[in-house]
DNA sequence: TCAAGATGATAATACGAATTATCATCTTGA
DNA sequence: TCAAGATGATAATTCGTATTATCATCTTGA
């Protein structure tokens, strides 16, 4: 029990090298500025000084001297509890800290807001967003609300996910939704598929609009008959199948599981008689023993520009600030040549 | 393009509500203490301002004055990059978070902690740990000259794991080794288990040498002849058989795959011939097909409970700050009778 | 009518470091 | 011998918040 010892101060030191506390301040800093001299005797005093009692600055006030605190809020959509789509958000987390590690900054994980109707609120009453020098926004859907009022405010963010214009171009870094699923679609067209369908709802979040738009976009390129099955439910899928739908692009790979329960009840095979493709991965968690054919969402990936458009935006730097990065395609073994064709 | 915007200060308010600093403050923290007083009118006044403005204390300049933040530092000594063990620790983040968003306060990711020797340094220069109004520390081992300077500089704090006394008990919550190891050694008694032996080091992290004592206990409890393995490699392996060992006890279990592997050569069939117990779960990511018998760390229970301590710490309440919290025991299909007892 | 007490707000200062402007003192050159 | 310049250090101020001491102004009671 040594008591609560008071920490040594550079006042502490100028007093013990009979100096100012300025003048410990200059040495510290060693500055060499025009105008700004330090005899090298005094210089070593004050060291001496430093040496003997462990002197070390406090970092905290230190940081109120400059403008900001190289703390970068972390704004979650998606509460924590009941934790659900978390899994899904880690991979992000992951990027983010690895460069903030690199970056020499810390990361502040906003979970004081509120959660209100499976959300969290971001602007609600003694909202704690302004206590980092800006924030970086995770989400499916992101507020338009809260995206105009950081762009008014002018809180310096980035979202990770692409995000529709918001009053402004919103400084993002997302994933290539259209290309990938463009290449998909084209890679079906090349095995003889003729009919295909998207699966899932094609709007409300910017990943889905994204998807749903280069499938259309590929599939009328390469002159394949498209249509859509607004959910992965027994009734609209029937009614794909009896329509000629050979294979389906499913916008969330979590409903993989019922799509292929709802084919063995039907002895539908995969791929011989339909070709099944996952759109990104899955955003609740779910076990698939399958080996899916799809793409990747380069989750890491987009964590780690995120911070770096982020600091490109508050050091005034030239940057892209709206960043797509491209999605790993993987061949899976549920898309095949189509057996219809076959026959 | 708004221009390096400036932070909304107490004068701000002060300004926009035609009183003083100080009145802000005072309002602010809502001191009714004696002496201080605050009409009504004006207090609403300020309120609105600070509403309009969305205005949130700067949390470096509340730690300067010496008050709280309700900012919880985390400080992991596994680097997130490259990331390896990082998915270990991510239950215990998800129970941190939890339990944050429960009592309204924010976590510091300590990322600007720099990492040496693929350990992160607590206290190099310039560390940002008082930033916040104390932390959380994770990973398997804890630098025990870290843990004297948090004791000295009365930096509150909580260890997840349990640790050992660093000139006084540690405040932690950690997982209970010692009677989930010694249950499974019991079971495997009772399962005519005679000679067992538990796979290695039993030292250097407290989680380790935890888990060997239960193991040692409950095994000279039930009569049992024990030994060890100091490592996951054949040749000690092939030896602990040869002397008549019939299950092995793990202490980490990412070595499984090691050990399956190098009992599948020797033609050994588990559990028949050998059984196998994993003590907690994997640290590094592998991946395992088997249905292990062994045990769970209640990891995100445990992050959640670290942070009721904490504040039980930092508000003086009573409550027992060193916790071991109960392990789920998981029957799987590797612990079974031996098969030299049958033949 | 005046002193004592209650009320409401503010000025001043601390926290620890960084920085700028300023001030002595000493050299130097002519 | 005196002005100009070089040298070395410090006083004062800034950052944003919290707190204490102080100061007006208004009530109240006798």
């Amino acid at each position: 029990m040594t008591g609560p010892r008071r920490r040594v101060t550079q006042r502490d030191i100028a007093r013990l090298s009979g100096v100012s506390q300025a003048t410990v301040s200059l040495v510290l800093n060693n500055r060499l500025d025009a105008g700004v001299r330090i005899a090298p005797e005094t210089r070593d005093r004050v060291l001496d000084a430093i040496r003997e009692t462990g002197y070390v600055a406090d970092p905290v006030a230190r940081r109120l001297a400059d403008r900001n605190n190289r703390i970068i809020g972390v704004f979650t959509y998606e509460p924590v509890f009941p934790s659900g789509a978390r899994d899904f958000f880690h991979p992000f987390l992951l990027g983010l800290e690895e460069q903030a590690e690199r970056l020499g900054c810390d990361l502040l994980l906003l979970t004081s807001a509120p959660v209100e109707g499976g959300r969290r609120r971001m602007f609600a009453e003694g909202s704690r967003i302004r206590l980092a020098d800006g924030c970086v926004l995770l989400g499916q859907e992101v507020d338009r609300g809260d995206l105009e009022r950081l762009v008014g405010e002018g809180i310096p963010f980035v979202s990770v996910g692409r995000r529709d214009d918001a009053g402004g171009p919103v400084p993002c870094v997302g994933a290539d939704y259209p290309a990938a699923t463009a290449a998909l679609v084209a890679r079906a067209a090349e095995l003889g598929h003729r009919r295909i369908a998207y699966v899932g709802r094609g709007e409300g979040p910017e990943s889905y609009a994204d998807r749903l738009r280069g499938f259309r976009a590929a599939a009328a390129k390469a002159g394949v008959e498209y249509g859509r099955v607004h959910a992965a439910a027994a009734e609209p899928l029937d009614a794909a199948v009896a329509g000629g739908v050979t294979a389906l692009f499913l916008e969330e790979p979590a409903d993989i599981p019922a799509v292929t329960d709802w084919a063995a009840a039907r002895g539908l095979g995969v791929p011989a008689d339909l070709s099944l493709v996952a759109l990104g991965d899955p955003t609740r968690p779910v076990s698939i023993d399958l080996d899916v054919a799809g793409f990747t969402i380069p989750r890491r990936e987009m964590g780690r520009q995120a911070l770096d458009v982020f600091f490109a935006l508050i050091e005034g730097a030239e940057t892209d600030v709206q960043r797509l990065l491209p999605c790993e395609l993987h061949d899976g073994a549920t898309l095949g040549p189509t057996g219809r064709n076959r026959s």
